[in-house]
DNA sequence: ACAATAAATGTTATGTTATATCAATCCGCA
DNA sequence: TGCGGATTGATATAACATAACATTTATTGT
């Protein structure tokens, strides 16, 4: 469905790694602790692997690197992970690309919007404050709105420049 | 991944069906010829079957109906069919439910947003007229975009009032 | 510490969605 | 009619996801 199985995306912009990731994780066991849930091995590493890679990166992916570790083979494996993960916010899913992403603003209560290039599968997570004027049409219809998906595909700043589309 | 292949789904509100049928169809007709696009029984049906159902339906469930009429039988017939219709903009793709429906403007050019009731599975379409809030952080990173995806998971107005939650 | 219980993981199997590839056919047009 | 491009047919397989049940690990109450 598309090019690149997990990108080096980085956002759009440089920032300082590695520091991100060991202070995710740290976040999310706070969180953990607090609410009594358990931060399992796999829980943990799964996060860390997709919290490394700072891209969109498939269950099955996700799956061979856990089994390249000694953690787990199958993939019910992973996608347990995966939804505990996503349960409590620490990563979303990028449904364009059925893929996952550690989330980029953990903590915050937040819709995530997702810009996502075609040309080198980066992807940019947006904090959007309200959900894009779907509020306001489902509040007519009566609707109401449980979660949303925002997602945009494009051209990053860099693929535009190499002159790539 | 969800509970109904295709529900009964009219928007959320009644309205005059059979007629819009009839009319998107003659719409495609006329597009078609105005560009040159072999409007084939396969794809004309696939459309025909797509409105008549007025849902969000699975690429294998319009296979089975496409069979049913002796109108191919493999995978690649239906997203074949379904890939020519979303080009030309017939119909969208419901990334949330990996499925398919008619476009309830055609002709119109529009950013769709969908909102989908997890309960009874049915679809309403709305359109938007920008990427609601996404052009502008878009523009803001300089990221170029192509296409939006737009979609909310709640309780359509018939499934509160159920009590169905 | 121990048993009871709940949660998580391991494993098998299968379901669902989607595409690559190549052969055969149809269609417009010179 | 025959050429060329688009469409369809068919086979095979890739990619994504979950149901069901066995086993292990952690927590809680005693």
């Amino acid at each position: 469905m598309q090019k690149n199985k997990s990108a080096q995306a980085i956002g759009f912009t440089r920032h300082n790694h590695a520091r991100c990731v060991t202070d995710a994780l740290k976040l999310a066991d706070d969180y953990c602790r607090q609410n009594k849930l358990r931060f399992t091995k796999v829980r943990r590493r799964a996060l860390g692997i997709l919290l490394e890679s700072h891209a969109a990166m498939g269950a099955y992916e996700l799956l061979d690197r856990l089994k390249a570790e000694g953690l787990g083979s199958k993939p019910p494996v992973a996608y347990r992970a995966l939804a505990f993960l996503l349960d409590h916010g620490f990563i979303h899913r990028v449904e364009t690309l059925n893929a996952f992403i550690a989330c980029s603003h953990p903590g915050a209560i937040h819709a995530p919007a997702f810009l996502i290039c075609s040309d080198c599968g980066s992807v940019a997570e947006q904090a959007m404050s309200a959900a894009a004027g779907l509020s306001k049409t489902a509040k007519e219809t009566g609707f109401q709105i449980q979660h949303t998906i925002i997602e945009a595909e494009g051209q990053c700043p860099k693929c535009q420049s190499h002159g790539t589309a």
